[in-house]
DNA sequence: CACAAAGTGGGGAAAAGTGGGGACTATGAG
DNA sequence: CTCATAGTCCCCACTTTTCCCCACTTTGTG
């Protein structure tokens, strides 16, 4: 289980430090790959392996196609420096629009990476926002449910 | 089950003391997360385990990401020190406005963490306002159940 | 009143994060 | 073939944060 919000800095190399309570949950044959809302998302080996019912045929239709290519494209194994660093690509800053500093959230199952700006929008909420949110998904629940 | 109200210190490191009745129910497993109306809640293991069904994955909507990536992205997992304090991140304290004084309060199977002046106006109810709020919860539900 | 339990505050060691130097490899040009 | 350039990776040193421990104060209880 990955939580918690980390503010990392990225240096001139493009490296990030993975925070430590993440990292020990991270075995090797964890991947980072493109998200949606232009986020990069880190896969630990199970959860990886559950992506992997996309896959290319003959009878995969043209939007899976299409996603498979992008999110495998895409992806790159985990590589961890002796100081618990990995190097995002010149692909994947562009891609998230990385600079020099990166958030890096746990998200329950997965972790993701954003730029300042983005997760501003996106991961920061008043008060009155978040009980919006909630009770929105909620009622949509409830609503699926009966 | 937690029940009561206790009026406890924060210091400068953000460490708040959880009162020992609430304490010694709390298992490792503990989380504390955002919640609604801008307090902080604290879900013992077994309620924190009914709040993952929310997860990231390719099939998410997006309502469902945006409130996994709120949610998950505050929560910590509780850490007692010697003295029974866990501490508040930066972030959290910030979403709940909590500087010096925080309010702990037992809510049945959940614990919350207010700060002062939102306590005040949330917790602290005449009897007039008690009775109109009962009244208009037996009110909807009635009418939820026919 | 005395003792025990709970809460508060701060100092210091250990861990985590940051930045840069330099060796090795690969690639392409002269 | 040789050299220059860029990219990768490993290592070391510094800074910042975390957390563990100790001591004091307050509260509650017999």
């Amino acid at each position: 289980m990955f939580l918690g919000t980390y503010r990392h800095s990225v240096d001139a190399k493009g490296r990030v430090a993975i925070p430590a309570r993440f990292r020990e949950q991270l075995p090797t044959g964890t991947v980072i790959s493109k998200g949606a809302e232009g986020c990069l998302q880190v896969y630990p080996p199970q959860e990886w392996a559950q992506e992997q019912g996309l896959r290319l045929g003959s009878m995969t239709p043209a939007e899976e196609r299409r996603l498979a290519r992008m999110m495998f494209g895409a992806a790159r194994e985990c590589e961890f420096d002796g100081q618990g660093r990995i190097v995002l690509s010149a692909d994947q800053r562009q891609y998230a629009a990385i600079t020099n500093v990166a958030w890096i959230v746990g998200v329950n199952n997965l972790i993701e990476i954003w730029n300042d700006e983005q997760w501003r929008r996106i991961g920061e909420a008043t008060p009155e926002e978040y009980t919006r949110i909630q009770d929105q998904v909620a009622e949509r629940r409830r609503a699926h449910n009966t």
